[in-house]
DNA sequence: TATCACTATTTTGTACACAATTTGAAAAGT
DNA sequence: ACTTTTCAAATTGTGTACAAAATAGTGATA
């Protein structure tokens, strides 16, 4: 197979509904689809040209994932978090990225920390070049490379999923290129503080680095 | 309407698709339907006088729970760990928990002091007769106070997705009315700490918890 | 006997149609 | 003018049918 067939593939994946939920999610991410604003059922199965079925089973698990949510009145609606709610899961996140932190200081290996010294540079590329979008993938992936340096499948999992759910919020907070920049400059105090590994101090580290961005993210919401 | 009807309510709760979920689920937690076996939809449409759409959406839920899991092969099926998943995931539970007491810890008042020492009450009573299902029940109760106690929704919510994922294996290591009550008087140490309101004994207290009902659960499976 | 290919059967994915609720609005009565 | 009732339209939930995919089984050939 080619390549193109593989990125096709990775778009597609298998099912109508698959690639819904997928593209759903994407739109969600990047903030095409706003924060509290009602899905329908009919208009998305227009929108894909499938029938309400595929359209129902994407809404369904996205719902799940508690990326969507259900009304009180009909229809299912992008999260919408007040200020109490977003500190709420703030604070649940907190606890897990510096969980992830504090067992990643651990059990670091050469390849582990290459790969987060590779996702930071990205960082650091994406920042100085001022691109946001770039920036905000390539964060993601920093993140992605320390919760894959904790060895666990299941911390990595239940932290991305919150990653996920708050993505529209925290990217608001990335406004100028001092803020990315900055962003950056935190990823390198919070990356030595895990290569010392010393699982204290990693995890206070991340704390830290998470209390700062939650602060930031809060003012923006 | 009279008490039968909200029962019914409550069995029933609302569409047959979430009755068909939260059987499932039930059935699941308590062993009727061991890990690793297979859940076809037409078989469960026929059990449940269903068609297959209620199935699918049910299936679909719990598989994005993580209840299920898709297999390589066709079909879902219920998650079974090999013994090296269970010690990662308990890792994280292990992490989630001690997350929860020390947050509970500094946010107890009257009415979740109360409650916990309600559920702990519920636990001793069906330790002290032998009823393992009545213990298994009063344990989810149990813990459900404390993550009740945090106040922090978000927290209790991954926390009990865990112990939904976990319940089947969990539930092995209780064999003898012997096991019911050391369990219990394991509650009372951990319900001590955590009114001391002191959120590092708390944590370290649910930790050693934990850590006890996780070695004993790895040997029973 | 083993392997390959082809077929048949099971199973999954999607479309469509209908029934049951619910919401919103209009109309009627106080 | 405000409340209540009734009706219509929209929307969700479920059943059924059909198409596509995959697995298992059977047979043929080397």
């Amino acid at each position: 197979m080619l390549k193109v067939a593989k990125d096709e593939k990775t778009e597609q994946k298998r099912s109508t509904a698959q690639r819904i939920e997928h593209s759903l999610m994407e739109e969600i991410a990047v903030g095409e689809l706003f924060p509290g604003q009602r899905l329908d059922e009919v208009g998305l199965a227009e929108r894909f040209g499938a029938s309400r079925t595929p359209v129902r089973e994407a809404l369904s698990r996205l719902t799940a994932q508690g990326v969507l949510v259900a009304g009180e009145k009909r229809g299912v609606f992008v999260a919408k978090y007040t200020r109490e709610e977003l500190s709420q899961i703030f604070e649940a996140m907190h606890e897990i990225e510096s969980a992830c932190a504090r067992i990643a200081a651990t059990r670091l290996n050469l390849l582990t920390r290459s790969e987060i010294e590779t996702a930071q540079t990205a960082c650091v590329l994406a920042a100085e070049g001022g691109d946001r979008t770039a920036y905000l993938r390539a964060n993601e992936g920093f993140h992605m490379a320390i919760y894959k340096a904790t060895g666990n499948p299941y911390m990595a999992e239940i932290a991305l999923e919150f990653r996920r759910r708050t993505g529209p919020f925290r990217a608001k907070k990335f406004a100028t290129k001092e803020d990315l920049i900055a962003s950056a400059q935190n990823h390198q105090e919070l990356i030595d503080d895990i290569f010392s590994e010393d699982s204290a101090t990693a995890s206070k580290s991340m704390r830290d680095h998470m209390t700062v961005s939650f602060i930031q993210a809060l003012k923006a919401n």
